[in-house]
DNA sequence: CCATAAACTCGAACGCGGTCGAGTTTTTTC
DNA sequence: GAAAAAACTCGACCGCGTTCGAGTTTATGG
């Protein structure tokens, strides 16, 4: 019965997504047009609107390839014996260090993602993947004491994913320009944090 | 010499700001369009560009508005017997109330200050006062013995920005709902924070 | 199977942000 | 005060994101 349909839909998604995806990376965002996108994918203009309602909603299609490589990085780290302080150093600039790759790219996602237009539900699927990691730094660096025992997990992500998104504010607005700028600040705010935390 | 031209050049800045402020406050900024602006200004609509690069720089024009009421609201505050904690509590409680006034406003302003497209000259001459507020806060605070002597000022103003920037994040993603969520939220990372600063 | 409904496709057109360039007004130069 | 230069204005146009609507394909039910 059904079937036919739904695997050419699905086809063309794929379609749209893959072109898509490597136009952006051959020409950036802004310069690929819908139509571009919809005729190396082989359809009309405005076939593309039954798929995706905005130009902006294929572009977090291409994020989420984007951002599953950033995370299985993240995973692959893993440095099991340094400080709670130098693992969240880690952490974080890897994050910095993915998201800034492209200056454009990485605005145009924070802004989507940061202040997105409308609640968001993949977002609501992959915030709790990194605040996973963290939380697991965290019960790791209470069993060998480094912070005390009633810290509450989430809010400590949230503390810390916080100074890190003030981190990328401040290289945004121009106040710091070099990685190695950031890393320094990062350790600063993170110690503030942590010799409160660490009582 | 000069002079009729310049003054002729200023009156018609002022009308496409008025009428920009007017239009942006009545439609909101997506629904008015250039030549909206500009037929309310009575000109044409190609003079509004040599006046503006962009609709985004018509838009900040605005904020800049909006951005004064604020802070004179900020500076009228002057709690001066209150803890550190409840200080500044309340000013980015007031900063909250303000830029999420309307919804569509705060994500867009936030958006171009948080995350401008090019370096911002402008927001380096607000930001300062903000942090000048914030600095008089700790400095208080130092002499009432509230926080530790060897702070450095400068990365305090930064951490609490962080903060309430991670705050903004959570309401627009939607993890918060309701301002009273919101002041719980900054009272416990604003603890966490303090608690470490103030040994 | 056929008839009817539902879903999908896409050329054409719309709206709007932004640019061009020719015409006009002001300033400068001598 | 005339001629050249510079600055300003705006109708016409371009490109692109998005929508419309008529035509086509697939699913459904008797």
């Amino acid at each position: 019965m059904a079937g036919l349909r739904e695997k050419k839909k699905a086809e063309t998604r794929t379609a749209i997504t893959e072109a898509a995806v490597r136009l952006f990376a051959e020409k950036g965002y802004e310069k690929t047009s819908i139509e571009d996108i919809a005729r190396a994918a082989g359809i009309g203009k405005a076939t593309v609107y039954g798929y995706f309602p905005a130009k902006d909603d294929i572009f977090l299609a291409y994020c989420d390839d984007e951002l599953e490589e950033s995370f299985a990085r993240l995973q692959a780290e893993e440095g099991g014996e340094e400080t709670l302080l130098e693992q969240l150093i880690n952490f974080f600039m890897i994050k910095f260090t993915f998201i800034t790759k492209n200056r454009e790219f990485g605005r145009q996602l924070l802004r989507e993602m940061v202040f997105p237009r409308q609640v968001n539900e993949k977002a609501k699927e992959h915030d709790p993947r990194y605040f996973d990691i963290l939380e697991e730094f965290f019960q790791a660096a209470q069993q060998r004491g480094e912070i005390a025992a009633d810290q509450n997990m989430f809010y400590l992500s949230v503390h810390f994913f916080s100074l890190y998104l003030g981190a990328l504010a401040g290289w945004y607005a121009g106040y710091v320009h070099s990685h190695q700028e950031v890393e320094d600040g990062l350790r600063i705010l993170f110690t503030q944090a942590l010799e409160g935390i660490a009582r």
